[in-house]
DNA sequence: CATGAATGAGGGTTCATTCAT
DNA sequence: TATGAATGAACCCTCATTCAT
């Protein structure tokens, strides 16, 4: 049945060419007209791809997912030391720091915006994932050490995006190593 | 003769009841209606204290910088070695996680909804006083480390917001100080 | 009693104070709020003199009018001939062009804002008051001449409205002239 | 496929229908809702057409104006002695009096409403169009004679507006013939 | 008498959504 | 499948009016 595929290919099309958009305007701030017009169809195409705004939201925030998640756990081949596996974190936030910044406004938007139990459960198992990505490349175990790791990243991409110029990303990893590897 | 209200110390009060309204709903998300129904008073009332959306907002993200440099600069009496005052910051983050986060919440939305060269530089501004103070009660000078602990802490409160049961606080303030007094 | 004397008088004051800012603004246009500032009252003060806005706008009509036919009443002084009435009659229209087209969108936001049979059967008793003035002061009898002139008239107060620079006035009572006096 | 609909014409078609709306309400006294009401369709829709209200009732304007002058510019074939194309000329009023108060009405709202400079140069060349249409339909040329042509018709809309029942077009028109053609 | 804080109905406008084509 | 005209609830905001002081 290729008109399946042809048909799941297109909504995820458009649900990649969402992303920035509502990174940028936010879920209440973004209509659908304007999305219609971005993506060059209408809004009757939208709605012929997505039951509503809530549900194209939602997808997208499964597609971000799924797509962080799968570069997260990449980014540092197997059988490097501790020192040489942060060196490739720093690497790897540096250079999705605009994405990733984006995909967190998205998050906290969706915690806002799908506040029931379904909408929590799903944050707290990306959360996790990322958690697990992080050990994993890292080689690390204790879940406190992660979690801050993941503080300190999150951290860096909130200010990130409210100061992007005073933010120097390599500075503020070198403490991490500190921490973790010591002097 | 008028009624006896002072009405800057009115305006103040509303102000404070709306903080966490805001926190809550998010700007877009939050009606003058709703915020008159929470607040017991009507619209008109509303509108008779602030020129209007945007402007009540912005006065409330004054509001509460002014409120939370205030508090963060206090946290820790003079004279205490490193260690304590690393202490001290930890308790104030526990207590103030939550007026904490909702701050952060909104000093997003202030991102987003006032994206004009003054807002940004507001926003600057008012990560500055949050580092200045920090700098002051840590008695700290290297912008580098007091960025990283900023992050530290807003990637903690960003935690907190989407997963509030995972988030050891005291646990990961410990990392930082192993960071920066040794082990 | 002075008292009520004081009282009529201020409401009086007001009245005439009002007419302008009407004429200019228009019925709606204008806000309690923005009379009060205009005459130097709070809107209190206002409701205390006057039942309401339609109240205000429906006395401020009355004193116009009384004023006006005062006015018009007086133009020509008894014996003269009917050439130089006519003339007396063109600087009259002359001199008050401003304030006749003030009175004239008055009336007809009167008529828009009071449609009920005695705002309209107020309103021909002052057309009626006009049409007497002008019989009395020309000397002239004929119902249709009387009411030819009162056209006349407003239809210049009408082009005066809404295109200042292009209307000549004298040039064309001129003309009314011919009709009346023959050349 | 999208629905068969001239976009153009449908907006046409909703202006012409405002017009008695306008006419009658007044700019301010007319609601969005009211006028949807009135026409059969949802403010929605209405926005769907036209801007705003202020570029509806601009709209409106114009399209009126456009009515009028092509409907002036006809009344007497050429070849007719001044007697009788102002005979024409009468009847012509005397038949389009309802409209040409509705239209006068309007034109005066829109002095008010769009009091910019732009709004007023309109104004003038829309009382222009009107003066030439009437000078050539009579074949006169004098601008004065033309303009008081032109107030004696304004002064005769505006006595039919405040007082329907009196005012005798016949009778009145009489009395500029005897003017311009001589007893 | 005078003030201006307070009200809330109703204004213009937007926008998610539906549906005839 | 794709379009965009149409809807109407709900938004922000204004303003005539009331009333405690």
């Amino acid at each position: 049945m290729p008109r399946l595929v042809d048909h799941d290919q297109r909504r995820e099309e458009l649900l990649a060419r969402c992303f920035e958009l509502f990174a940028r305007e936010g879920y209440a701030g973004l209509t659908m007209r304007r999305i219609g017009k971005e993506l060059g169809v209408s809004t009757g195409t939208l709605y012929h791809y997505f039951a509503g705004k809530p549900e194209l939201f939602a997808q997208m925030f499964q597609w971000i997912r799924t797509q962080d998640i799968r570069a997260l756990a990449e980014f540092a081949p197997p059988g490097l030391p501790l020192a040489r596996r942060l060196e490739l974190l720093q690497d790897f936030v540096v250079q999705h720091a605009a994405s990733m910044s984006h995909a967190l406004r998205i998050a906290l938007e969706f915690h806002r915006e799908v506040p029931d139990a379904a909408g929590r459960a799903l944050l707290r198992e990306t959360l996790d994932d990322y958690r697990g990505a992080i050990a994993q490349q890292l080689d690390l175990e204790d879940p406190q050490v992660i979690s801050a790791i993941m503080s300190f990243i999150l951290g860096i991409l909130t200010q990130h995006t409210l100061d992007p110029e005073r933010v120097d990303v390599r500075a503020q990893v070198k403490l991490v190593e500190l921490a973790l590897v010591g002097r």
